[in-house]
DNA sequence: CTTGACCAAAGATGCTATCTATTAGTGTCA
DNA sequence: TGACACTAATAGATAGCATCTTTGGTCAAG
């Protein structure tokens, strides 16, 4: 630290620092910092402490004020879709309330995710999904766990970039979180329920025939499994 | 401009126009911009510049690299959740995608957050949220729409903040948005369907009752109305 | 003695100006 | 073709003025 060399790539390490510290609460909402304390913390000249500040201040995790300093903000007020926060709050100790609320609008957005992809994905799309449901059940019933969250996930998120809705596409990131984090906490039974297998493939044969109302039930049924271990009947 | 003093607030300014300009496609992906390009245009020093281009960064609508410039992202890249850039985005003339996007995604959450609101929200909440059903019968019968929208607005906002889920809850501005350029645009008949004025004491008397899938449902069947109107049947 | 109004100083950011270091694209020359 | 110098641009450091707003102290009135 404060070597006096300026070091490459200041900027990104003094965001990530400071985000986490915020989005895990190690910083309370309320806390000051100035200007000058990060300058000194960090070893980083005023240029960079102000960028820094800035940014988080877009993400209103911070705002600053005249002869106050940089104040933390409410977390009600933070701006939670951005992916560096969720990436930052999944890494911290409170994860589980991020997990919860992805896994809450995974639960509504991807039904309508499914139909928007029945009415609107094109034709590579729709033939990639339903060979990715075919994957999933060879994989699910060889009962190769890595091999069928890689697929799992490439079928969720091939769905949300091809439903033709930009703000879905964008939590492409977010749902594979999810996705990978009920596998590795062994919320997801050894063998896939034949069930959940059948339910991909419905989605999967609803969106090739361009059935909006059969993907989104489909999904739904898929859906029903989470809800369930969610604790939301 | 340039007029030499330090003008307040330049911050500000300069993301405000950039951003719209990139929103708005009038500055087109891989189109290049200078910090110095960014001084001179808008009268601005170089901290100033390098400031906003690190929020724009932050926002993913732009990159910087060395010996290049600034470069405006592919909009597939951008943070399109970032409350400034939707509004942005629903300032241009290009406010129609934006609109859309938002619509499906209240179709989707709005339901999820009813059934939430039902197993979570406060006492107060849900005895607030009777009372507006209540006011929206009165208004929408007397063919008040002015005093009908603003009651809308704070019934859905209220659901999505009594929801327990911080995610939904951050919707709660764009929501509002999407419901009042919904009356702008003539989309509401001029007096409210009964059947909706219904659904709303039927979501609102079943939040009250902590029955999750009839709130559920009763969401779903005012949403009907909207999936209608947008030819999603 | 307490309370309130006023005022001045201090502490912090906002912004400007200018400098060095670093990187990467470009063109030239063998 | 390949090596190498040139150069344009950002990354970062530093110094200083302008501005705002909080804090604390003084003084007068009750």
């Amino acid at each position: 630290m404060h070597d006096g060399g300026p070091s490459p790539a200041a900027q990104g390490r003094v965001i990530e620092a400071v985000g986490v510290a915020i989005a895990s609460g190690e910083l309370a909402p309320g806390s000051r910092l100035t200007l000058e304390g990060l300058q000194h913390e960090y070893g980083i000249s005023r240029t960079v402490a102000r960028d820094t500040m800035k940014v988080l201040e877009s993400m209103n995790l911070v705002y600053s004020r005249r002869r106050v300093g940089i104040v933390v903000q409410e977390p009600s007020l933070w701006n939670v879709f951005d992916p560096n926060l969720v990436r930052w709050r999944l890494a911290s100790d409170r994860r589980e309330l991020q997990y919860s609320s992805l896994t809450e609008l995974r639960i509504a957005v991807e039904p309508i995710a499914a139909a928007g992809a029945a009415r609107r994905a094109s034709a590579a799309e729709r033939a990639r999904l339903v060979s990715l449901a075919a994957d999933l059940r060879r994989l699910g019933e060889a009962g190769d766990l890595q091999a069928f969250l890689a697929a799992d996930i490439a079928f969720h998120q091939l769905l949300l970039r091809s439903c033709g809705n930009e703000m879905f596409r964008a939590l492409e990131g977010m749902i594979a979180e999810v996705l990978t984090s009920r596998t590795r906490q062994g919320l997801m039974p050894f063998k896939p329920r034949s069930e959940a297998l059948q339910a991909h493939e419905e989605v999967a044969s609803a969106v090739a025939g361009g059935d909006t109302a059969a993907a989104e039930q489909a999904m739904q049924h898929i859906l029903d499994e989470v809800r369930e271990a969610m604790g939301l009947h």
